[in-house]
DNA sequence: GCTTCTGATTGATGCAGGTCAAGGGCATCC
DNA sequence: GGATGCCCTTGACCTGCATCAATCAGAAGC
């Protein structure tokens, strides 16, 4: 269903619409140039604070966005991750009901968004690119829904690597397959990872450690596992929806 | 900026399109209903059964759906609740990836989907109505995803009757306020709501007489309470984003 | 070389809440 | 009436993981 999943990161480095591009006649195409800028942003910079007026909306070109909500008793929670080729901001809405943040160094291309959700309503082209790309955003957030209902954090951990891999066919740099080796590349360091799951870095830590212990996974660097046992990781997720065969079918193909 | 909220009970038991209808030319009127058809479930039918192709799409009219994933291990995690105005299905996909079935007995307005998908595409003000659908949809979907967030049993237990006192002043009879009482009715029972809040009906059960015992709250009976102590329930939220003030004086509006 | 800082790891402890099990209230049915 | 069902409640136990705290590894700066 989704061709976008929860996390993803992909990238050619040029100046692009990404997701919306495809579909888009010439004209529209040039109207949208017209009002577009790039940005780039320092890690952990916020690029739209909770609760503010939204002036922008746009998409990922390079980088990793993640939306987070403040709590009252000052801990966050990410309510999602944004990569290349996703759309940030929220079309027909004057605020954000949560902060937009860079994960990593980020390059946003940015549309002054009452001048978007004007041409949005004179291109039809354009509304139906928006539609399906929030679309693809909602099945985003059910899948993310879905990735916090593990059980235990050993359970959502697998999921969440499962769901990297998968993501391997449509996008490139996550995971690199030579020789049957497959090497899922971790998006965000620690912290965020533990926020995402809705754990802390500790049990993160000590959990990934275990799977290595078992020998599902093999740690090359904080942020890089290579998955020795795929049938055990799916076992682990506790979740129907993977299946190991077409998983390497997609990272073959 | 939601109109959508993770919960609501609206009715008028006639025959609607509902959030889509406003916006929309007679002419486009027409053709909808041409296509439409009106349905009736009984209490747990299930109306898409996960992974099946999507026939249908449409919308609530009364009753309650739930959208609900089976994990292997044979639990099941509810990933939103639909009520009526709500849409369901997913418009321009070809299979769903959670089953949906009625949490109560439900009327539903059910287009088949690809004529439905047709009409989409040469009527503007229709995909101008979807679109606006589809992003309420993903509101609620980051709204059930805060409130999953929530540390504790009973901070998720008060957001969610927080939530449900939100959205009174736009839909009927949740919560009836005469002479400052707050009352609030639960629109599905315990086990669907334990499944809502990621926990055990048992917890749910604890966590109310808890809140009771407290004087946060009053059991009326299971399903309908009365709040004692709006600010308590607020704190116990552990939730920036609720205003006693405000949530009062949209009550009383 | 030696600091300092940031991020990851490991250990020890306590508690929230899941699990198992046994009632209790209130229907409907014979 | 009693029996069967569903739903909610309450209790006792025990596990997973958050918390607090110390340590360790690598990178950057002097």
């Amino acid at each position: 269903m989704a061709r976008n999943e929860v996390t993803r990161i992909g990238l050619d480095a040029k100046f692009n619409h990404a997701g919306l591009r495809q579909g888009l006649t010439p004209a529209t195409l040039r109207k949208l140039d017209a009002i577009s800028r790039l940005r780039v942003f320092p890690r952990d910079a916020v690029v739209v604070p909770q609760g503010a007026a939204l002036e922008y909306v746009g998409n990922v070109v390079r980088g990793v966005l993640r939306m987070d909500r403040l709590l009252s008793d000052g801990r966050s929670q990410i309510v999602g991750l944004l990569v290349p080729s996703d759309m940030f901001g929220r079309v027909f809405s004057e605020r954000s009901d949560y902060s937009i943040e860079a994960a990593t160094e980020v390059t946003l291309c940015c549309f002054e968004r009452h001048a978007f959700e004007t041409l949005v309503r004179t291109c039809p082209d354009l509304e139906h690119a928006v539609l399906l790309a929030v679309l693809d955003e909602l099945d985003a957030a059910r899948e993310w829904i879905t990735l916090r209902a593990g059980a235990t954090v050993a359970a959502r951990l697998a999921t969440y690597l499962l769901m990297l891999c998968r993501r391997w066919p449509h996008q490139t740099s996550e995971l690199t397959h030579d020789a049957q080796r497959i090497i899922v590349n971790v998006p965000i360091a620690r912290n965020d990872l533990a926020h995402y799951l809705g754990t802390t870095v500790e049990s993160i830590s000590r959990t990934v450690q275990a799977f290595s212990r078992d020998g599902m996974i093999s740690i090359l660097t904080p942020l890089r596992f290579e998955i020795l046992d795929l049938p055990g990781l799916i076992v682990m997720s506790d979740n129907d929806e993977f299946d190991a065969a077409s998983l390497l079918a997609g990272l073959r193909g």
